[in-house]
DNA sequence: CTAGCATATGACAGCGTTGTCATTGTTCGG
DNA sequence: CCGAACAATGACAACGCTGTCATATGCTAG
């Protein structure tokens, strides 16, 4: 490897001491613009690419952040990781990763620990460990920053910034559009107990129905879990009423695809007989046949939104040490993607 | 916060010297086992952790690994990616996740850069960037180091370390159990041209037709890509001819899925009249209907070996300077995994 | 009893940055 | 044309640790 070169080398080549070449780093504005230009172009000719863990120790700021979560959906982490990592590049900070267990009774300590050994200015948390109170307040008493990214249509509490998804009004839609689609008999199949997007999602749900002024069937309600094993044992169970229900509305596409499956055992057609509606869009809702209608949510642009919104809450906390910085909401609301298995406008199915 | 502990507090409270306590933290071997215990029992109390950006900078050991990847498949990298995670827990090493474009053209020097900026002790590094010799030669030329893991029944080239997985023998595995269900008309799917995984299941499939004296029919190879929807294609052209297969044998779970939704869609019954056979046992693999036969690869461990291996091979390294430190070479089989979508032995298919 | 050596520990510099304060050069009002 | 205020830059300590070398202590052999 080539000899490093470091922040000295690049002030010597520049013909300037080394503070003013941090400076430049940093992109503080009282170095006069002649300057700024000469030390660029040495940082350019030595590929100089300063020392993260000078910077880390040196500076009271920290320049890594922490994603933590605890979720079995691949495709959702991967996606949420990248955007947050694009984000951390951008802005020149690490990201450490931590993957870990919300049953976990330790976890407080797990992570503060993790926030020490790598400095990290904050964390980004995702569901389910971002809904957990207990949690939330033990990393406040430890004064460690951290943004929430959650399932809510409204928060009230003001204390920690946070990244809603309004899966609730997303779940509106999808009830509304299998409701124009004339449907009066849905099924709502519910994810985990633990993840508050299983009841933000069956709230809204149950308001569309209200709204339509449809009667809720109590046995087509099923809680459950986010997997596909789920999907296929209730999908059997709706399909041995008595009166089956002709849509199934299902908390994510995993639960969706084993209704699916289910469905297709047992001879039933999708969506002519039965119509079935996803959530989340992931790969899999594109891989079963007949393609599966669910809401999409950016997760990437989600995620880099935490990472971008935590550093800034970061910095602004720094200049109003003591004076209350406003803690950001952000929301974005997952849109309706109309695909296949819900295509077929029914006419009159029970009576 | 608390105020932050460090070493010399340790030192102080312990009443030896504050590289003592360094000595500790590193388990050099020259404490006396008394002054240990108190050592360790003054980090115990103060809840102690060592500052990595000091360790780094101090050090002229780097104590953080760098994961480089480029791959579509979400459940190969997370799994991967928690193997990785578990071994830099356990060793103290933190861990740095890339993920970039293989057909990137500034490839090398994105590493390059990242390597001098988080100050990483080494790469590891997936496929298919791990399978790109000019890649790795232009790495070898920075002198950064790297493990690498390649799909490989053999490895000559003596140079670098890596974790070899020994597809090709498995993909003959899963040929020969085709053959004794009575296969002899079989298909393959191969995945991405660029991914030596693709060519080393193929080599194994040939040969274990070609030792069982089965001829091979051209137009049941088909190339393409590890995706659902070749997986669909491909089906649907086997499926169009004259003679088709009785069995496919897929070169992941992904390909085999969608031949799997081919063939339903065409009312053909799996493994009764198609067996379908795929390769990697993701997740998708148990959500199909029949589930699938395929081969698991222990990822996360696989990962986690190549991390482990790459440690010590650093420390080596350290030790031997100048002579030469062998480069290890571990190997991986997977192994077949028998499930429904090939549980039909055929009778007389064809005459 | 003491030179000689191994074992256990300490003192101190230095890693590459940032933070703080000092210094220089520059402008402007009177 | 002078002093004050400001803009631009530099000098140097400090961050928390590891590496190197020096020192203290205990032990063995002659």
């Amino acid at each position: 490897m080539k000899k490093k070169s470091n922040i000295k080398d690049v002030a010597k080549l520049a013909g300037v001491s080394f503070k003013t070449v941090s400076r430049v780093i940093n992109n503080e504005d009282t170095v006069k613009g002649d300057t700024v230009k000469r030390v660029k172009e040495a940082i350019e000719t030595l590929n100089y690419q300063p020392n993260n863990a000078a910077r880390n120790l040196a500076g009271s700021k920290a320049y890594a952040l922490g994603y933590v979560y605890d979720n079995p959906n691949a495709y959702y982490v991967l996606d949420a990781q990248n955007g947050i990592l694009s984000e951390c590049r951008d802005r020149g900070y690490e990201l450490v990763i931590h993957p870990c267990s919300a049953t976990n009774d330790n976890i407080v300590d797990e992570l503060a620990t993790m926030v020490k050994r790598s400095q990290l200015a904050g964390l980004i948390i995702s569901p389910p460990l971002s809904e957990m109170p207990d949690v939330l307040a033990a990393l406040d008493e430890l004064n460690i920053k951290y943004i929430r990214i959650i399932s809510a249509a409204h928060v009230d509490d003001m204390k920690s910034p946070c990244v809603c998804i309004d899966d609730q009004n997303a779940a509106f839609e999808i009830t509304e559009h299998l409701i124009k689609q004339g449907h009066k008999h849905i099924a709502f199949l519910r994810g985990d107990e633990g993840h508050g997007s299983s009841h933000e999602r069956k709230h809204g749900f149950l308001n569309a129905l209200a709204s339509n002024n449809i009667e809720t069937n109590p046995s087509y309600l099923i809680d459950g879990s986010y997997s596909f094993e789920f999907g296929v044992d209730a999908a059997k169970q709706l399909l041995a009423l008595k009166n089956p229900p002709t849509a199934v509305f299902c908390c994510n596409d995993e639960i969706a695809a084993g209704v699916l499956f289910a469905a297709r055992l047992q001879g039933i057609d999708v969506p002519n007989q039965l119509a079935i509606a996803g959530f989340e869009d992931s790969p899999f809702s594109r891989q079963t046949w007949p393609k599966l209608t669910t809401a999409a949510q950016p997760t990437n642009l989600i995620a880099r939104t935490a990472a971008s919104s935590l550093i800034q809450h970061l910095s602004q906390l720094k200049l109003a040490k003591g004076s209350q910085a406003e803690s950001p909401k952000l929301y974005f609301r997952p849109t309706l993607v109309v695909r296949e298995s819900t295509e077929h406008v029914l006419e009159d199915p029970h009576e």
